[in-house]
RNA sequence: GCCAGCGUAGCUCAGUGGUAGAGCUGCGGUUUUGUAAACCGUAGGUCGGGGGUUCGAAUCCCUCCGCUGGCUCCA
C-alpha cells in the first residue's frame, strides 16, 4: 500500500510538470521526486508562481487526469536521449550524469515525455493519481548547490482518497495552530528580539523561565540519580583551546571569535562543551577505580548559524545543552551505553513520546584504528540488544571520530524530531592526552562518550509546546493553579489559600481583578492553567474550594487540606 | 547567504496616492459578580530604518534591517 501511494505521487509529479508545460511552454524542467508527504517539481521560470497559477495548474492537471493518458516507458541511446530532450538543458545535464552502463529511460503520457528512472514506479494511467493539491512554492538551487541557478519549486501532495487528503491538510492546520512561536507569544513564554538584539537569541520571560526551570530541575535530579556530576565551564576560552580540540579547524565559520588584551590569539565563545570537559577530566591523574567519570553540564553554547536558517526555538544561535561526557574503560563501554539508553528511555517516557533508535556506523573518512571501531561498534550492538531495543543500522553515517546512536522521538502529531545523540569519540581523548592508570600501574587512554538527551533545552521546549499544544502537564505548567474569588468579599479567603498553596510548593496565583467569574475562568483557560479554584460564600463556609480543571471542567468542591495533599502528589515529579 | 512573500498601536489585523482605523490588552470609573468575554469613558502609532519620485507617500521606486515559507528525501 505504501508503494501505491508513492507510485501515485510519482505520476502526479509528471502530471504537474505536464500541466505547467502546457500553460508555460518556455519553462525548463528540473527534477520531480516523491518526498515524505507528497512530491515536488522544480522549474526554471521567468517569474515566481502565484496562487492564481496554482489554480490554473490544478485545473490543467484535472484535465490531464480526465483524459486518462497511459504511461508508456521506452529507452533511448544517449544521443537519441539528448535529442529527445532538446530545449531542456537540466534534463540533458542529468542524461550526461547517467553512467554508461545504465539504460536511459523515459515515460510518456499523452504529449508529455519525461526522463525518468521509474523509481518509484508509476501508476498505469493519469486518472489514477488520486486527490491532489498544490501546497506551496519555494526557491531551490539546481542540484541543491548554492552556486547553481535557483529554480522555482512547486510542492504538492496527493492521496488515494479525498478524506485522506483532507486529514493531511487538517494536520497541517493543527500543526500551524500548535506553532510554538504563536503559543509562546500567547503564553508569554519567550521572546526573540530579532530587530533589537539579534536573531536566534532567546529571551526567556518569567513564565517561560519557570517552565525551563522545572524541566532543568527534573533533568538535574535524574542525572544526579544516574551518577552524573554536574559542572559548569566558562562561556569563552582562549582560541588555543579550540585549536587543540580541532573545533577551530572544522567549525571556524560557526564560531564567534573576539580579540582580547592578552595577545593576538583572542577568545572564542564556546560552540560546544567538550573541550572544557576534557580539561576538567585531565586536571589530575585518574585511577581506573574512579571510572566511569560522568561529567554533566547545562552548557550554553553559541553558534553562528546562517542568517536565513533561524526558526523560533528550533534553530537558534544560542542554546543550552544537557550535555555530558562519560570517560570509561573499553570494558565498561557496553554497560555505559546500556545505562545511557535506559536513561534516555526514562526521560522520554515522562512525556509520552514514542521513539526510535538509529545506529550509525563508520564513515569512509574516519580516524581511529580498525580494532577500536570494531570494538566500539560491537559494544554498541551488544548494548542495544541487551537493552532490548530495536535499532536501525545505517552504515557510513557516523561521525568521523566514532560511531553514534541517534534517537528520533515522535510527537502527538506524529512528527519526528531528533534530540538525543550518543557518540563514541576516539579523537578528543587523544588530542587532550587523556589517560587513567590501570590496575597494573600502566597509563591507558579512556574511551569517551558524548551524549545529550534533550539536545537543546530551547528546541526541546519548542517541541514540548507543540506536543502538548501549550497544555503542559501539571509539573511543568508555569502557573499550576489560579484562585478565582467570586467577589471582593472572598479576596481574603483566596489570599489565605494562596499562601497555603505556595507553602506547599505549588505555583499559584490569585485573580483579584474586578472581573466576573466567567471572565477569570476564560482567561485562565486561555493561559492553559491546569487548575482553577473558585471560592465564594459556599466555599468559605465549608473551608473548601470548588475545583475546575483545564481538561474536564467543574470537578465539584473539595476540602482545602485534602486538595493540597493531592496537588503535592501530582506535582511530585520523582 | 539565495529565491519569494511580508513588516501599520503591547497583541490580532483593516486601510493601494489625498486628515492613520477596529477589536482585544492597558488606564479611569460604574458594577460585587458562581465556572470560557459586564458596561461607560480614555490613552496608545515618525505606518521596520534611511533615501528617492510626487503639490501630496503607510500606499510607488531604491537600499538596509528583520520576519515567514523553502533551498537534493537527486532522472
Amino acid at each position: 500500500m505504501i508503494n501505491k501511494i508513492e507510485n501515485m505521487r510519482h505520476t502526479a509529479s509528471h502530471v504537474l510538470a505536464q500541466a505547467v508545460l502546457r500553460l508555460f511552454p518556455d519553462v525548463k524542467l528540473g527534477i520531480g521526486p516523491v518526498i515524505q508527504d507528497g512530491f515536488y517539481y522544480d522549474f526554471l521560470f521567468g517569474r515566481e508562481f502565484s496562487e492564481d497559477d496554482f489554480l490554473k495548474i490544478e485545473e490543467e492537471m484535472h484535465r490531464i487526469v480526465k483524459d486518462d493518458y497511459k504511461l508508456e516507458k521506452f529507452t533511448l541511446s544517449r544521443e537519441k536521449a539528448l535529442e529527445e530532450l532538446e530545449g531542456q538543458p537540466f534534463k540533458q545535464e542529468l542524461v550526461m550524469d547517467i553512467p554508461e552502463s545504465e539504460e536511459i529511460s523515459f515515460y510518456k503520457q499523452g504529449e508529455f515525455t519525461d526522463l525518468c528512472e521509474g523509481k518509484p514506479s508509476h501508476v498505469a494511467s493519469t486518472s489514477q493519481i488520486g486527490k491532489f493539491k498544490i501546497l506551496s512554492t519555494s526557491g531551490a538551487y539546481w542540484k541543491g548547490n548554492e552556486n547553481n541557478v535557483m529554480l522555482q519549486r512547486i510542492y504538492a501532495t496527493s492521496f488515494e482518497k479525498k478524506s485522506e487528503l483532507k486529514a493531511y491538510l487538517d494536520k497541517l492546520k493543527e500543526a500551524e495552530k500548535r506553532d510554538h512561536r504563536r503559543i509562546g507569544q500567547k503564553l508569554n513564554l519567550f521572546e526573540i528580539f530579532s530587530q533589537d538584539a539579534g536573531s536566534g537569541l532567546v529571551f526567556w520571560l518569567p513564565q517561560g523561565k519557570k517552565l525551563l526551570n522545572s524541566l532543568m530541575e527534573w533533568s538535574r535530579s535524574m542525572h544526579v540519580k544516574d551518577g552524573y556530576r554536574e559542572i559548569e565551564t566558562p562561556h569563552i576560552v582562549h582560541t588555543n583551546l579550540w585549536e587543540k580540540s580541532g573545533h577551530l579547524a572544522n567549525f571556524k565559520d560557526f564560531m564567534f571569535i573576539c580579540p582580547d588584551d592578552e595577545g593576538d590569539s583572542g577568545v572564542g565563545i564556546k560552540p560546544m562543551n567538550c573541550p572544557g570537559h576534557m580539561l576538567v577530566y585531565s586536571r589530575k591523574r585518574r585511577s581506573y577505580k574512579e571510572l566511569p567519570v560522568k561529567l554533566m553540564e547545562f552548557g550554553t553554547v553559541y553558534r553562528n548559524e546562517k542568517a536565513g536558517t533561524m526558526h523560533g526555538l528550533f534553530r537558534v544561535r544560542g542554546f543550552t545543552q544537557d550535555d555530558a561526557h562519560i570517560f570509561c574503560t573499553f570494558d565498561q563501554l557496553e554497560n555505559q551505553i546500556i545505562e545511557v539508553l535506559n536513561f534516555a528511555e526514562s526521560i522520554f517516557s515522562k512525556f509520552g513520546f514514542k521513539w526510535k533508535l538509529f545506529f550509525k556506523g563508520r564513515p569512509d573518512k574516519s580516524i581511529g584504528s580498525d580494532a577500536a571501531w570494531e570494538k566500539a561498534e560491537s559494544s554498541l550492538k551488544a548494548a542495544i540488544s541487551k537493552a532490548g531495543i530495536d535499532a536501525e543500522y545505517i552504515p557510513g553515517d557516523g561521525a568521523f571520530y566514532g560511531p553514534k546512536l541517534d534517537f528520533e522521538i515522535e510527537d502527538a502529531l506524529g512528527r519526528h524530531w531528533q534530540c538525543t545523540t550518543v557518540q563514541i569519540d576516539f579523537n578528543l581523548p587523544d588530542r587532550f592526552n587523556l589517560s587513567y592508570v590501570n590496575s597494573n600501574d600502566e597509563e591507558e587512554v579512556p574511551v569517551l562518550i558524548h551524549r545529550a538527551i534533550f539536545g537543546s533545552m530551547e528546541r526541546f521546549i519548542g517541541i514540548l509546546i507543540e506536543h502538548y499544544a501549550g497544555n503542559f502537564p501539571f509539573w511543568l505548567s508555569p502557573t499550576q493553579a489560579i484562585i478565582v474569588p467570586i467577589s471582593e468579599k472572598h479576596f481574603d479567603y483566596g489570599r489565605e489559600f494562596l499562601n497555603d498553596l505556595k507553602s506547599a510548593g505549588i505555583r499559584a496565583k490569585l485573580d483579584d481583578r474586578n472581573e466576573k467569574v466567567g471572565k477569570k475562568i476564560r482567561d485562565a483557560e486561555l493561559n492553559k492553567v491546569p487548575y482553577m479554584f473558585v471560592v465564594g460564600d459556599r466555599e468559605m463556609n465549608s473551608s473548601s474550594v470548588s475545583v475546575r480543571h483545564r481538561d474536564d471542567g467543574d470537578r465539584g468542591s473539595v476540602s482545602k487540606n485534602e486538595l493540597i495533599e493531592e496537588l503535592k502528589k501530582e506535582g511530585n515529579v520523582n
